[in-house]
DNA sequence: ACCTGAACACCGTTCAAGT
DNA sequence: ACCTGAACACCGTTCAAGT
């Protein structure tokens, strides 16, 4: 019987992928640094050379990884909001058991450049106040995926699956919650429009 | 000297009181049953007695508390919506420290109450579909609140004061916080309209 | 009925030590 | 450089016991 040595080195991606998965699957409450250090193979006190601010650098982490989302400016600002609602959506949904971090923690490194992007995106295309409607499309994504998240009763039995997160598909699932997210941004995008038919005439 | 008896009983309402100030003035981290029970000047122990679910029973009550709000009928739907909204969102940004709670909690009890008594208001004024009318509002609250103390940096220095919470006075302060809140507000509420001028035409 | 004390299993983090 | 083992202070919760 051949002796075990850990086969891939630990790494701060995969200690952030393994507690991604004990998050989403057993609750934050349970995201521990004793059971993460269990999931990959290595005493708990290892995770610390790799993430030396301990515990509160690997929630920073989480939200960080949860939040920060990359997309190419398309061909009108509009598209390029929504590319990036969808996009932040989506991450968020994904990992339910880390929404609560995402929500809260103010954004820092990769997050907060994703923010500055995003801010630039919109005053190259010449809005008034790009600043303000960055906010107001991460408040309507943040909003509307915490309603959702809340609705699907994640929060009560995180014990159940061990893959990302599944809506309850039957009634009022999935499909009726994109829908409504779609809708929404429209109006909202349309809302931070600055007002060509007025201005026209 | 006096022999120092417990001066006013132990109750659920003086619990949640000063675990709600425990975790605005210090961080939900820092919540502890043992904390808490040396706020309350009393054993850890004795808390089991009033939440015999230990500190889940304190996690829903501190989220139940923040998010169930009440607010009487107005004339017209929009102002009931309006008041409840502001009550909401002034309940939230009271108490940043349980937001990750409030945001990420599906409701009970009173909260799940106050929640039907809003859907039947809209429901009483003729709306299409009240309860996506009211989810809506709500995500609409949650996600501007969420930016809002996000903005702050609360839940980077979450030690400083003890009193609830207040947003940096200068330079995009609260005023201008308000200010976008309602207009925000006012630009959901015509879009849940149901398009009066529609169908008068 | 309400609270305490001791106990148990578990937690985050440090530090010296191993390789 | 990377990981371990033992140790410390602290945590949630139980249970029998006090009043």
């Amino acid at each position: 019987m051949p002796a075990k040595r850990p086969p891939v080195p630990l790494s701060r991606e995969r200690i952030i992928e393994a507690a991604l998965h004990i998050a989403d699957s057993q609750g934050l409450r349970r995201l521990t640094m004793r059971r993460l250090g269990d999931a990959l193979q290595v005493e708990a006190m290892a995770i610390y050379h790799h993430l030396p601010r301990g515990k509160d650098a690997l929630m920073d982490a989480l939200a960080e990884h949860v939040t920060a989302v990359h997309a190419e400016p398309a061909d009108s600002w509009q598209e390029s909001a929504r590319a990036w609602c969808r996009a932040s959506r989506a991450a968020l949904r994904e990992h339910p058991g880390v929404l609560a971090l995402a929500l809260t923690k103010p954004p820092k490194g990769r997050a907060a450049i994703a923010l500055m992007e995003q801010t630039e995106q919109l005053s190259d295309a010449g809005l008034p106040d790009p600043a303000q409607a960055v906010r107001a499309l991460r408040a309507y994504v943040f909003g509307s995926v915490a309603v959702e998240v809340q609705r699907s009763g994640w929060a009560d039995s995180p014990a159940d699956g061990a893959e990302p997160w599944r809506p309850p598909s039957a009634g009022g699932g999935s499909a009726a919650a994109d829908a409504d997210f779609e809708h929404g941004l429209d109006a909202l995008l349309a809302g931070l429009n600055p007002r060509r038919t007025e201005a026209e005439r």
